[in-house]
RNA sequence: GGCCUAUUCGUCUAUCGGUUAGGACGCAAGAUUUUCAUUCUUGAAAGGGCAGUUCGAUUCUGCCAUAGGCUACCA
């Protein structure tokens, strides 16, 4: 057996979808583990569908993953053009092999032809019952065929199933499954109208051409499946035919269906990594990326949707996967897609990562809202509040008090805290604070604080809540004295007596 | 309608014939805490239904139900 090789094969008809991202990441994953290569191939076969910017929003997507391809659009290798829009040529050739053998016909049947004939007959299907009631080479003389071709009349090319052939596929998942060829139909190989091949073909020929082994994709596949089992044979290629895997699908957290785009916007949680504009329609959808998460966390929680380790480890790297992933794990059902689970993974990983880096994503927020914050204060701040947050950009509408200097008081937290002697207390507390020099010893200040309470025999609690009070203008932030180590004492001292002469 | 695939707590899942059916998210309660969060403890919560194979089925088989996918000159 020779190199590992899988494939990622995308079309570019919009942005790719976080099940999508899954099935790259089940692909990244085995090829890394056995030493492979993964190729990055574009399935644009279908011209009508073609969205500009797609196909970069994959690359950035992945990249921004983690996900390295080894060879493909944008990454080069020996196997290309690795667009099939770039093919036609070598596609031509395999179609008319096909056609020589036998194992395919030309076919003139229009559209409206076509829906004639599933008006008239029920559940019709152009197969071995109906072929030769229509319009193709195989009903008409060669004489007849080569007139129309040269008369510019449109066809297509479909495949010549042979009724009532056992085909099992072998899928390294769900073992393997039976189909009866009389079932299929002569799928669309080929069409005129643009010289193009249709999925079907193209995904056959540039997976031999490419020297592909193991075909990793989604459970929509698998109906199809059988149909790639014959052209492999028709083609004489069963020998390195590749092994598939086919995954199960990633459904709606609610309700029936798979999981879709309008499902993001509907219950609120991106099913894109980056943001997408869409060019037709100028919609924009919300990315993970800019949602606040960490690809490492939406690496982690895709890797466990529709498969585990075999034991109860949850949280694990991109090396972790790439050691422990295995297909034969792979669930067989599909999964629904639980966003909270997501938020969790993200907001473990958040405690995990450098502040420095979570710092500078923050300051985007801070910058958007017109602060200019200094990095090394962002990052005390991140340091303390992280625990807080699931999402980054939930930091900054929690965080932004450390900017802003509070100009009124929680009435409710005021109503509860701020009782008829805190005046006097707070004004003593002003001149402990004033007289305390470094701010940045947070022990030091906390226990010089905790002596004066006991001095005075005051209540913790009494003394800590309304200076809380006076310095965020709520009952929030960090630790007391995190917080004056991060305000430092001039702006503490002017906080408290702004506070001071609001509240009496 | 036809074909294919699947079916364990609300969700993601473990179990490869014998377990008090385990873990995680979420939820609830409690402890800790100067706020919130963290952390810790505890709790509620599951094998779709009916047959069969077997000494014994969540696990194997069949049927039914349900769910998902496919059924295009889309991928």
């Amino acid at each position: 057996m020779g190199k590992v090789r899988v494939r990622f094969a995308p079309s570019p008809t919009g942005a790719l979808h976080i099940g999508g991202v899954r099935t790259c990441l089940y692909n990244y994953l085995f090829a890394k583990q056995n030493g492979g290569e993964l190729i990055f191939r574009i399935e644009d076969t279908d011209s009508t569908r073609f969205v500009p910017g797609a196909e970069q929003y994959i690359i950035e997507s992945l990249e921004w993953l983690g996900i390295k391809f080894d060879e493909g659009v944008s990454y080069g290798g020996d196997h290309g053009p690795y667009r099939q829009s770039e093919r036609r040529d070598i596609y031509r050739k395999y179609v008319d092999q096909l056609l020589e053998s036998g194992h395919a016909y030309i076919a003139f049947d229009t559209a409206a032809e076509l829906e004639a004939k599933r008006n008239e007959i029920k559940n019709f299907q152009y197969d071995a019952t109906t072929r030769m009631q229509m319009r193709n080479s195989l009903t008409m003389s060669a004489a007849e065929v080569k007139n129309l071709i040269d008369n510019g009349e449109k066809y297509v090319v479909r495949v010549l199933i042979e009724p009532n052939e056992e085909i099992i596929v072998h899928d390294l998942i769900r073992g393997d499954v039976h189909v009866n060829s009389s079932i299929l139909d002569d799928k669309v190989l080929y069409k005129s109208a643009d010289n193009l091949p249709t999925y079907h073909l193209a995904n056959i020929v540039d997976d031999h051409l490419m020297e592909v082994t193991y075909v990793i994709r989604g459970e929509e596949w698998l109906p199809s499946a059988p149909l790639h089992v014959l052209l492999y044979r028709y083609f004489g290629w069963e020998e390195s035919m590749p092994q598939f895997a086919h995954l199960a699908l990633l459904l709606k957290p609610d309700g029936n269906g798979k999981l879709s785009k309008r499902d993001g916007d509907r219950l609120g949680f991106p099913v894109f990594p980056l943001e997408w504009h869409d060019p037709k329609t100028g919609d924009i959808s919300s990315g993970y990326r800019e949602s606040g998460y960490l690809p490492e966390a939406v690496i982690n929680f895709l890797a466990l949707l529709g498969w585990n380790p075999g034991n109860d480890q949850e949280l694990m790297t991109m090396d972790d996967l790439v050691r422990l992933f295995s297909l034969e794990r792979c669930s067989k059902a599909g999964a629904k897609f639980d966003f909270e689970k997501g938020k969790w993974f993200n907001k473990e990983y958040l405690q995990l990562a450098d502040n420095h880096r979570i710092a500078l994503m923050m300051m985007k927020d801070i910058e958007a809202a017109g602060i200019h914050a200094d990095i090394s204060m962002v990052e005390d701040v991140v340091k303390y509040m992280k625990s807080r947050v699931s999402l980054i950009k939930e930091l900054w509408p929690l965080c932004s008090f450390f900017w802003i200097a509070p100009t009124g008081f929680d009435e409710k937290a005021v109503a509860k805290r701020w009782k008829p002697e805190t005046h006097s207390m707070m004004c003593e507390l002003r001149e402990k604070a004033a007289a305390w020099e470094d701010y940045s010893d947070i022990e030091g200040f906390e226990s010089y604080m905790k002596a004066w309470c006991e001095e005075k025999g005051y209540g913790l609690g009494n003394v800590m809540n309304p200076f809380r009070l006076m310095l965020v203008g709520e009952l929030k932030g960090p630790a007391m004295f995190e917080l004056t180590s991060i305000l430092g004492k001039e702006e503490t001292l002017r906080r408290i007596d702004y506070a001071l002469s609001k509240l009496n």
